[in-house]
RNA sequence: GGGCGUUUAACUCAGUUGGUAGAGUGCUACCUCGACAAGGUAGAAGUCAUUGGUUCGAGUCCAAUAUCGCCCACCA
């Protein structure tokens, strides 16, 4: 007798001391190793201040599947974790907390304030580390890296000056996506555009010396005060005596030309745009193509700046109330339209963004996307799902320069300083000491930072060592695939992978898979405003690790969305507490002498053999599955080979054995029962790493844990076709004969004998070598073969099989009137399907084109049905008869 | 405006080379038999959104429509 387990399963007893036990061994660490192949996968890294949410459960989970499972099958699986300093969105968190002490970032100074930042920092920065950990996570933590390191910054700084020397990065006045709120620049990609009902105001603009007007359109009435000039459309008729005129500006009285550029639709609005080339990106380029210079009327808090008169200091949603108020009381006000239109919003407060003209650095993206693409297109760079690849694509081919800078201390300061005497900007990766162009001392650093996700897009080389060239780069770089959610892919996928063909000269992976959204049950997205969000820590809390990631991976696709249902973890947690109580009563049978040897294929018997045949196939589904990526369907796969064949039939199989008297076929039945637990627990451990260790660690012979056993492979000697054939007919009869009892409503208590009418040899050997599957597993009292049907009359039930009758005498409990309608019921299913399969073998096209195997297949099939059909009928006529 | 996706049992979803529709939950009936009631046995439940097409054969491929949803976009 072995140590035995508890009862129920409780994941709370074992899951945490597990991940110390893995840990502390070093079982997660990868080193370079050239007897193996290096596998890589490079963890999205957290924000640092954040906290742990479904999202990064489930790519986590399929994270720790791949290396967990490539670890096993012998490669030298690198999992890189890492923390991203997460620069807008930490510095405002550490803003608000100085905020609420009374100070301002403007007194602590710029070191005063990272001091505090890095202070927070190391304060709440472990936390997301520490609750990935409660989810099983084996990645390598001694490799630990956080986006502000040292070398990771010398990295960063690396490629600024690379790309700034080969002229990739430039600095200019050019219009931006401001946030007033976070007081920055932001890229395109952190603009999120939200559809809005509004207002489209027609104002009408004098002419200069004439009593004419021209009626323009806007959405904005604020920008009227940084008009430049009003555009038509070259071919519009309505305008043309117009154009080369002068407009005067209402309200504040500044006169403006009156031009034509192709930009302007003739449908929309009048007709005729006005052009404020500081406040929108569009009138930018019109005012460049035109030569109209600046006017900023918008501050960099949104408020009218001095250029705007009377307005200013008005905040820009004031301005434009107190504007078409003045406009309306001096008719300049036309028209008020509703209108609809799409407005930008900060993705990390929601503020409307204001288009603002700003000095600026930028990253010029063309040359550094066509490689891009080309690597797409030669088939280098693989989507899961495929259909991601088009919006990388789409990105790509529109791709506009990348705003890099902020206006943020907390991020990588540029590496560049500017003379004040002569203006010279100087790139430098140390810190000059004059100008060199001057010779002036009176040099100052850049005092913005760079966009966060120019530091992550070097996560794939910076995190092995990179600028250097070190072992770990050359071993575990290029990796294999990367694991991140589908709407990440323009912030990091698309930049990772430029910047790695820009600075390594190859791919950062070759695969792709794309996560979808965790949804709340209603399938509405999990959000702090809606405060819908599941805790996977408490999920974790009540149902265990492994159920939790089991539920986040199975019953969905790669790429789609989920929705996240409790019942759903309690489901899983019931498989974990299934799987629990086999290994229970695996370990309460088991003799561990007698197991500490291996079984000889030659006296294995046929539900031995079906069931290591089935563990055969399963073991190379699984594997399959996790090849393609297929996660769910693989965990599916051992799910159900777990439940229905290992619990539900082998192992009820085998109980007389373990209870009988025949010391080899018990030993035996001890043996293939372990062998297959054992290959149950690596199959799964990818997906449950926890229930698995801790039943493994309770199996007798394992030679160290799990999570450094060898992954099972298919294996042709273990391929019984022939058992496979003889087990499923025994489970079909089975269930036959159970059913016919159910619907008779004899209770399974209340045993029978069974007696087969049989039509071959083969069908009787099985039968009378399958005594006790039918005496365990179908109420049998006793089992017996008869020559003929002779003598079954109504004190009978009769199950019709293929080439077979299992006749059960149960005299008292016949309902004589059921049993007919139950054979009419059966007659008539039989009837269908023989309509089916003989119109499919009478259709001359079937005949003629289907392949071989599918015709036989059908052939067999009516065969098999007609048999029994004459069976049923014949017992029907035979039942009517006697009454 | 462009692109993409969803539509399968009451609910949530699988279904990958086209060959008789599956799971979990829920529901019904029965079962305290020595792994497990977080369980067992049996069962009911789907014109696979609609309409065409390709094919011997379509949930699966193609087209159109509807539906709900997502992404991108410089409609002032």
């Amino acid at each position: 007798m072995l140590e035995n387990l508890p009862k129920t399963y409780n994941p709370k007893d074992f899951e945490d001391r597990l991940y110390d036990y893995w840990n502390k061994n070093e079982y997660f660490a990868a080193k370079v190793n050239h007897d193996k192949k290096p596998y890589t996968i490079m963890m999205p890294p957290p924000n640092v201040t954040g906290n742990l949410h479904m999202g990064h459960a489930l790519n986590n989970t399929i994270q720790d599947i791949l290396t967990r499972w490539k670890r096993m099958s012998g490669y030298e699986a690198l999992w890189q974790p890492g923390t991203d300093h997460a620069s807008i969105s930490t510095e405002a968190r550490v803003v608000d907390k100085i905020t609420k002490e009374g100070k301002t970032k403007e007194e602590l100074g710029r070191d005063g304030f990272l001091k505090e930042a890095w202070e927070w920092t190391e304060l709440y920065g472990g936390n997301i580390k520490n609750q990935l950990k409660k989810l099983g996570v084996s990645c390598d933590w001694s490799r630990d890296r956080f986006t502000l390191d040292d070398n990771m910054s010398k990295a960063v700084e690396e490629v600024f000056i690379r790309l700034y020397d080969k002229g990739l990065i430039y600095r200019g006045d050019r219009i931006i996506n401001w946030c007033p709120d976070c007081a920055t620049a932001i890229s395109d990609a952190e603009v999120e555009h939200e559809d809005s009902h509004g207002h489209i105001w027609h104002v009408d603009y004098p002419i200069k010396d004439s009593q004419e007007k021209i009626t323009i359109a806007t959405t904005r009435p604020e920008t009227i005060l940084g008009d430049l000039a009003i555009a038509v459309n070259p071919k519009d008729e309505r305008y043309k005596n117009l154009v080369g005129k002068i407009a005067i500006l209402p309200l504040v009285n500044r006169e403006i030309p009156i031009i034509t550029d192709d930009y302007v639709d003739l449908e929309f609005g009048t007709g005729a745009v006005k052009i404020t080339p500081s406040h929108d990106a569009n009138d930018f380029e019109v005012g460049e193509r035109h030569g109209l210079g600046q006017f900023i009327v918008i501050d960099e808090k949104g408020y009218i700046n001095s250029n705007g008169g009377k307005y200013e200091g008005l905040e820009r949603f004031e301005a434009r109330k107190k504007i078409v108020e003045d406009l309306e009381a001096n008719g300049f006000l036309n028209e008020i339209k509703e209108h609809d239109n799409s407005v930008g919003h900060c993705e990390r407060c929601s503020t409307i963004i204001e288009p603002l003209i700003s000095k600026q650095w930028f990253v010029k993206m063309e040359p550094l996307a066509k490689p891009a693409l080309e690597a797409y297109y030669k088939g280098e760079l693989n989507f899961v799902p495929e259909r991601f690849g088009k919006v990388y694509v789409n990105w790509l081919e529109n791709i506009r320069d990348w705003c890099i800078s902020r206006q943020l201390w907390w991020g990588h300061r540029l590496p560049v300083y500017y003379c004040d005497d002569c203006n010279e900007v100087i790139v430098s990766r140390t810190t000059p000491d004059k100008c060199g162009k001057c010779g002036s001392d009176n040099l100052r650093q850049e005092t913005d930072t760079l966009d966060t996700w120019f530091s992550s897009a070097l996560w794939p080389f910076s995190t092995l060592g990179w600028p250097e060239n070190t072992e770990d780069l050359k071993y575990f770089f290029p990796t294999d695939v990367l694991i991140t959610g589908y709407d990440i892919i323009f912030f990091w996928v698309v930049r990772m992978v430029f910047s790695s063909i820009e600075q390594m000269g190859e791919l950062p992976f070759k695969d792709v898979y794309l996560t979808g959204l965790v949804r709340d049950s209603q399938g509405r997205k999990m959000s702090k405003s809606l405060d819908n969000g599941i805790d996977p820590l408490e999920i974790i809390d009540i149902y265990g690790a492994d159920a939790l990631r089991f539920t986040l991976i199975t019953g969905n696709s790669p790429g789609n969305d989920m929705r996240f249902y409790n019942e759903k973890v309690e489901a899983n947690r019931n498989f974990a507490n299934k799987l629990w109580n086999a290994t229970r009563f695996v370990l309460m049978n088991l003799d561990e002498e007698v197991v500490a040897n291996d079984f000889e294929i030659k006296d294995l018997e046929q539900e031995d053999k079906w069931i290591i045949s089935r563990l055969n196939d399963v073991t190379k589904e699984v594997t399959d599955n996790l090849d393609k990526y297929e996660i769910g369907l693989a965990a599916q796969r051992i799910y159900d080979f777990v439940w229905d064949d290992y619990c539900d039939w082998y192992i009820e199989m085998v109980k007389s054995r373990l209870y009988g008297d025949d010391t080899n076929s018990k030993e035996l039945a001890q043996r293939v029962l372990l062998y297959v637990l054992k290959d149950i627990n690596r199959l799964l451990h990818p997906f449950m790493p926890f229930i698995t260790e801790e039943i493994w660690q309770h199996l007798p012979n394992n030679d160290g844990p799990l999570i450094l056993s060898q992954w099972p492979l298919y294996n042709d000697r273990h391929k019984f076709s022939q058992a496979e054939k003889i087990i499923e007919y025994v489970k079909t009869s089975i269930k036959a004969i159970r059913n016919a009892r159910a619907e008779m409503n004899i209770a399974p208590s209340k045993k029978s004998n069974i007696i087969f009418v049989v039509e071959s040899e083969e069908i009787k050997d099985l039968i009378v070598n399958g005594k006790r599957y039918f005496l365990n597993l179908a109420s049998a009292e006793d089992v017996s073969i008869s020559d003929s049907k002779e003598g079954f009359g109504e004190d009978y039930i009769s199950v019709v099989l293929e080439k077979s009758e299992a006749f059960l005498p149960l005299k008292d409990l016949i309902d004589y009137d059921k049993e007919i309608e139950r054979l009419e019921k059966e007659k008539e299913k039989l009837e269908g399907e023989l309509k089916r399969v003989k119109g499919k073998l009478s259709n001359e096209g079937f005949v003629s084109k289907a392949p071989e195997a599918v015709i036989n297949g059908e052939k067999e099939k009516m065969a098999k049905y007609e048999d029994m059909m004459d069976k049923v009928i014949e017992r029907l006529a035979s039942l009517k008869k006697d009454k």
